[in-house]
DNA sequence: GTTGACCCTCACATAGATGTGAAGGTTCGA
DNA sequence: TCGAACCTTCACATCTATGTGAGGGTCAAC
């Protein structure tokens, strides 16, 4: 498929499509015309990578994480050297450190939409405290 | 406390300190020396705001979330506004969908690297496919 | 064969979070 | 009273992800 088609099935636009390739997150075959030519695969590939990017990491670290996402992963052993490892394991303990952080905040948000529906204007709410 | 302890103590640039002020997301009295003067709270707020920038969310953002996070909350029910409410209501859901990203790519790079760890060169990889 | 809808590269612009430093006031201890 | 270590504001610089558009090629349909 060409850049348009994903860009659509993406909602991205191209010019991200092709700031991700100049970055090494994606890659793209070219028609004898010099048009990109994605393959299937790449539609999920640049929903994982903005889902990432939304979620705050750098471009240079979701290009580590990638390899980790493809099955099979046979193939790319061969990165796997100890400075990579390392850098993944570090990566993938500030991902939960972020997530804890996000539940926390999640759930107060909850909770404080919870406690306004139930009375718009309450003159005391029982927190615990 | 100065800006330099309160620095300090959330390991943040005081640069920073004076333009999460600025962007209205922390307050500080000021000294009759003009010298800013936080209080204890402001540390525990600081590493929140940290936390949720870190994990993507922008200071607009991060401001509407804050008074969610104060506890007793009452005082606070007075910016429930219904555009409010909403705007909350759909970052909550933003945030869940973040957390569910980074929650399958954590478990993404965990599986690689237990696999890596198990064999460091396998010819094939149980991935269930 | 021209038009419209694609694609290309290049390049400059913007916004948000952050770095850095200048120019100057305050406070405190030697 | 001087210097060190704070603090102030202001302003320009940087990095990353983006927006935007110019200048130009490709191709299919009419």
């Amino acid at each position: 498929m060409r850049i348009g088609e994903l860009s659509e099935r993406t909602g991205t636009p191209r010019r991200l499509l092709r700031y991700y390739e100049e970055q090494g997150l994606i890659v793209a075959d070219r028609a004898p015309n010099g048009y990109r030519d994605y393959d299937e695969s790449n539609v999920d590939r640049v929903m994982q990578i903005r889902g990432l990017l939304d979620a705050g990491l750098p471009t240079r670290i979701i290009k580590q994480i990638l390899p980790c996402l493809d099955k099979p992963r046979v193939i790319h052993f061969a990165d796997a050297t100890p400075e990579m490892l390392a850098t993944l394991t570090h990566e993938r303990d500030r991902i939960t450190d972020r997530i804890s952080c996000l539940i926390r905040n999640r759930d107060a948000i909850g909770e404080y939409l919870e406690a306004v529906s139930v009375n718009r204007r309450p003159e005391a709410v029982p927190t615990g405290s």
